[in-house]
DNA sequence: ACTCGAAATTAGCCACGGCTAATTTAGTTG
DNA sequence: CAACTAAATTAGCCGTGGCTAATTTCGAGT
């Protein structure tokens, strides 16, 4: 049995790289340096950084000039931010806040869900959206 | 008419110690480096360090081995950020989110909430507290 | 095979916000 | 008023995650 690794929590940088990196190989089928340096709107050189760390962490492999594929424990993380993401959209668009506010602050608080929290936000959504009622009080 | 200030965003740290700072006023009359200090659970080392850059930032009055007072600045982002905080925790404690865990979230998200999206969930949260009904199918 | 431009990498820099260890200050106490 | 102690400060360090500039690699196209 070897030695159980620490728990270490993922910086809010890590999880945007993850959450981008799958969101274009799931968009283009592949993600290169520079496709993840204009979505971050970083440099080049950033990127070429952070994606090394991440090989490193066992999150991606990634081969030098060519390219990069998700490991199985990085794509768990990345799909669980990008529903945390998808979560905190819905609940706030329910809420009938403006689209370029709720991309904004979405991008932050992403990163400050934990998953019991996540589960209320989530039961209170569907309610909202059985509710029209509901919604209509709020404007 | 004098230039401009750069708009220039409040870190989430920046956040934090005025918050910290103002709760102590209010609490102890006052706040001295090494109560900041326990009550962030940092060093007395890093709490000078902040208040003094805080000083040169406007944000408060430093007199080194003294004491401070918040400007006029520093209380206005002081109170800003408290009641992020409290709006943020009336409303996951309506959620049924247990206590531990909303201090924990709230700490982080609190920082990324923006004036429409605070509005939004103060007018959810006001029907809520009005619609036990509502609360009762969310558990 | 050579050349050329885009992509990627490296090197070296920076601000932020932490830390420990060593030192200085101020207030209390004998 | 001297000594002691808690509080505060300074000095020096570190990791994170950005940046620019310079260099290297790759892949087309001729
Ligand atoms: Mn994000
Ligand atoms: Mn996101
Ligand atoms: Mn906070
Ligand atoms: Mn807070």
């Amino acid at each position: 049995m070897p030695a159980k690794t620490i728990p270490s929590r993922n910086s809010a940088a890590v999880e945007d790289y993850l959450e981008r990196i799958l969101e274009l190989i799931n968009t283009k089928g592949y993600a290169r340096v520079v496709d993840i340096a204009t979505s971050l709107a970083i440099s080049q050189a950033s990127v070429t950084n952070m994606v090394q760390r991440l090989d490193g962490e066992g999150l991606l492999q990634y081969e030098k000039y060519r390219g990069l594929v998700l490991t199985t424990a990085g794509e768990t993380l990345a799909r669980n931010i990008a529903r945390r993401h998808q979560l905190l959209t819905d609940f706030l668009k329910l809420l009938g806040v403006d689209d370029r506010v709720i991309e904004h602050d979405v991008e932050g608080m992403e990163h400050h869900i934990s998953p019991p929290t996540l589960r209320a936000i989530e039961a209170l959504t569907n309610q909202l959206k059985r509710r029209p009622s509901l919604r209509a009080r709020l404007k």
